[in-house]
Parts: structure tokens; C-alpha cells; sequence
DNA sequence: CCTATATAACTGGTATTACCAGTTGACAGA
DNA sequence: TCTGTCAACTGGTAATACCAGTTATATAGG
């Protein structure tokens, strides 16, 4: 075998086709050039576009729908969407749960990224800042009294992603999005977002008005700590439902 | 078109032919019958086994290749490995890293992260939970002396993985590896992570030392301190390097 | 007998072609 | 105007072939 010193060649990396694909693609969309809505070409277009076989493009293809950046519609067409986790997410969910109490860990990261959004937050809130988390709240409200617990799921994390959101660090946000979207692939997940009780759901609502009373007179700190106790109230109640 | 109200018939969900074998194999992989080593049956094989054609069984392990689960050799075969990030991230790497700040802010976490981890220490350490911790220790301190500035990075890493290794927590294991990836897929990633100057890997050294020894005489507070400290200056290095 | 080389039987990568099922839109008939 | 049909798309899947690598085996040389 020739030794490396004797040879000062550096491999050939051999990349495949459908690597140099999906680069294009990537790097048009991080551009700005393919946005969201986009229709793509069909995959014969691509096909011959690139010069590459069909099958090449259907692995590009595929590779886009996991990260979930496109959407295929069989018969239509694919089209490209703001990049989200969830296919990705579902694929490998089975091999994040399978270890335990990931669910409550989850909720505890929660808690750290939420506490330090709320520390992130700017010194003056003014109104506009806090227009989704008042939609949040209204609606949350709406869901209580129509008895919608779907809906007041919903509006519950509408709430903390405005938190979050108001902070304007963009991977709090990020990773907020990706503990949600993994505790909506959970075992328990669809079922535990839901409060099943009504007095607790009641009693939530009344957490975030405050959360958002102390925003609105710009008390941040006070704000901070009620947000602590409420989502240490969250996590009892996930543990003992 | 039909109202859902007078059809209370539920879309038929048709699900593609890749997406079954793909939850086969992380079935598998998550109830250990198939662990990281294990050789994958021939791409002509599993399309016998399936009852599919080699297309389909394509489109499952190129996703399986994506998520980090198979290490497929061209003109060998594939084989299962421990789920990685890498391939994933280094596709999406583009978009996450348009965003002005992100490595900051990437460091940012990493502190929230670690700072975590720190708090959740168990009551006393046992000299064997410190093993790895002193083993990237010492490796660091032969890579000052051999002025290796890539193992020095490497075992710079390291003590915070050990770090963070003794919390405990998976899931802020796993949060600092995504860390650890992304910041690896940066652009500035692979220079910045390597000290140009000596006196600031001596430095860091030291800080790394002092963490340690406060952990082996069980003072847990004092050691956090120190690493809040040592964070905050690896921050102000990447500030103005 | 042992080693080295050549050969054969694999592997994955890619291309080609074909057919099916679903969507879409235009067009003709009521 | 509405409706049904049909043609021209779309993606999903299959079958087949060939190439370029690897690996194992067998064979020829020492």
C-alpha cells in the first residue's frame, strides 16, 4: 500500500449526483432566489435541465421532502414551503422517545430557552411588540369558553412562541420550534398538549393574562417570574395529570 | 365541493412505498434489533425481501443516509452506524446560517446549555464520573505542549462534552452535539474553533484546569462560577479574535 | 506449499424506458 | 350555464441494463 508520505495526493472526493442537486437547490433557496410558493419544475423538466437521469432528481427530490422544504402533491406538482422539521422529525422520533423521560426533558429545556428569552427582552416593550401575544391570549380565551381544547392547545404555544419571538434571538426561536415540533411527535404528545381538565386550562389562561399584564406596565422582571412559576406549574401537571 | 360536515369521511391517507420501508428500519433501530455495525442486506436484496423495486428501496436508505443512520460504500455496502447530525446539517447548513449572528448566538445556547448542566450535577462526584473529564484534560494539555492546535480543539470539545456528560440529562447531551455539529458546519467554523495564538490556548487551558480541580474537591458552586467565566471569555475571543 | 495475480461475482450509482394513478384544464354536449 | 368526457399533464413505481468500483475465489507462478 503506498504510504500518504510517499504520495502527497489528496483523495478525489466523489460526490453524487444527487448531492450536487439538492446543493442547488439549498443554495438558491438561502439566497432568496427560490422562495416559498414556488412551483418547481416537474421532475422530467429537471431531468433534463441538469442532464441527469430521473431517478437522480427523485433522490433530490426525496432528500428536499424530508428536511421539509418542498412539498409534493402527486399528480400536481412540488412546491417549495418555508422550511420546516416536522417530516424530519417524524422520521427519527422513534429514536429520540425511546429514551426515558425525554418528554420531560424537553419541557425542561423549554423552560431554560423561555427564561432566557424572557431575559433577552427588550428594555421597552412597545405595543406593536406585543400584538401576537395579545391575539394569543384572545384566542386562548375564545377556546375556554367555547370549551375548544384543540384550539386552547394551539393558542397556548402561540403564546410562548410570541414570548419567545419578542426576544429577537433567532435561535431561541429556532429552538423553540424544534421542542415543539418534537413534543408533538411524542407518544403522549397529541394527548398531554391538551389539558383535560377545564379548571386547569382556566387556571393557564389566567398565568399567561398575567404574564402579559406585567409586559404590557413593563415590569420585565416581574413578568419573568410569574413565566418561571407557570411553567413549573406546566411541567406538574404533565407529571401528574 | 363537498362540505366536510355533510361527508364526515376521513381523507385516505396513502402513504409512499419508501415511508414504510423507512419505518421498518427505524423500528428496528430503536428496539435494538438492529445495532450500529449490523450490515445492511444488498439494495437488490431488500427489494426482493419487500416485494418492491430497487428504486423505492433506493429512496429509503438515501433518506436513511441523510439522517445519519446507514454509511453506504460504493461497491461495498451499507452499514448502520450511531445517528449522526452531520449529513443533515451539512445540507440545511446554508439556510440556518444566512442569518446574521448565528454562530454568536450558537455560543450564546451553548452557554445556556452548559450552565444547565452545571446546576444539574449530581450531589457528590465520584472520582470515576471525572475520568473523562481528566482525560481531555491531559489531552489538551499534550496538545499545548505539542502545539496541536486541531487535537487541542478536538480535546477543548471533549471537556465540555465530559461536562456535560455527568448532568445526566440526554436531552442536553444531545442539545449540545447539535451545538457542537452546527458550529462545525459554519463557515467560519473549522478556523474559529482553533486558537491562533498560543497564549489564548494556555489560557483556556488554565480556566479548564481550574473547573476541574474545583469539581474534584467537590465544589460545585465555585466550579460553576468558573465556567460562567470561562464561557463568557471564549465569547469575547470569538468576538475579537 | 505459499504467494501473487487474474478472474468472477458481487456491490452501489446511474440511465432508460415503461406503465399506472392521480390531477388539471379545455372542450363539447346537454 | 352547467356537466361530463377526454387529453395532457403530474408523480409513484417497476423493470432492466450498464458502469465502476469492491471482494472473494481460483488459478498460475514462485
Amino acid at each position: 500500500m503506498m504510504n500518504s508520505k510517499t504520495a502527497p495526493f489528496k483523495p478525489v472526493a466523489t460526490r453524487k449526483i444527487y448531492q450536487y442537486i439538492l446543493e442547488q437547490f439549498v443554495n438558491l433557496v438561502s439566497t432568496g432566489v427560490l422562495k416559498p410558493g414556488d412551483k418547481i419544475p416537474s421532475e422530467r423538466e429537471l431531468a433534463e435541465i441538469f442532464s441527469v437521469s430521473r431517478p437522480s432528481v427523485r433522490e433530490a427530490l426525496r432528500v428536499l421532502e424530508i428536511i421539509g422544504l418542498i412539498d409534493i402533491q402527486p399528480g400536481g406538482g412540488a412546491y417549495l414551503k418555508e422550511m420546516e422539521l416536522g417530516p424530519f422529525l417524524s422520521v427519527i422520533a422513534p429514536l429520540l422517545f425511546s429514551h426515558e423521560n425525554f418528554e420531560l426533558e424537553l419541557l425542561e429545556l423549554r423552560e431554560l430557552v423561555e427564561m432566557r428569552a424572557a431575559e433577552l427582552l427588550p428594555q421597552t416593550l412597545t405595543e406593536e411588540m406585543l400584538v401576537p401575544m395579545r391575539a394569543a391570549l384572545s384566542d386562548m380565551r375564545k377556546a375556554l369558553e367555547e370549551n375548544d381544547k384543540e384550539a386552547g392547545a394551539l393558542a397556548d404555544i402561540a403564546f410562548h412562541r410570541a414570548l419567545v419571538l419578542m426576544s429577537d434571538s433567532f435561535i431561541l426561536q429556532k429552538t423553540l420550534e424544534l421542542i415543539v415540533s418534537l413534543f408533538e411527535h411524542s407518544v403522549r404528545g397529541g394527548r398531554s398538549v391538551v389539558l383535560e381538565r377545564h379548571e386547569d386550562a382556566e387556571q393557564l389562561m389566567k398565568e399567561h393574562q398575567a404574564i402579559y399584564d406585567a409586559l404590557l406596565s413593563n415590569d420585565r422582571e416581574k413578568a419573568r417570574g410569574l413565566l418561571g412559576s407557570h411553567l413549573q406549574m406546566v411541567r406538574n401537571l404533565y407529571i401528574c395529570p
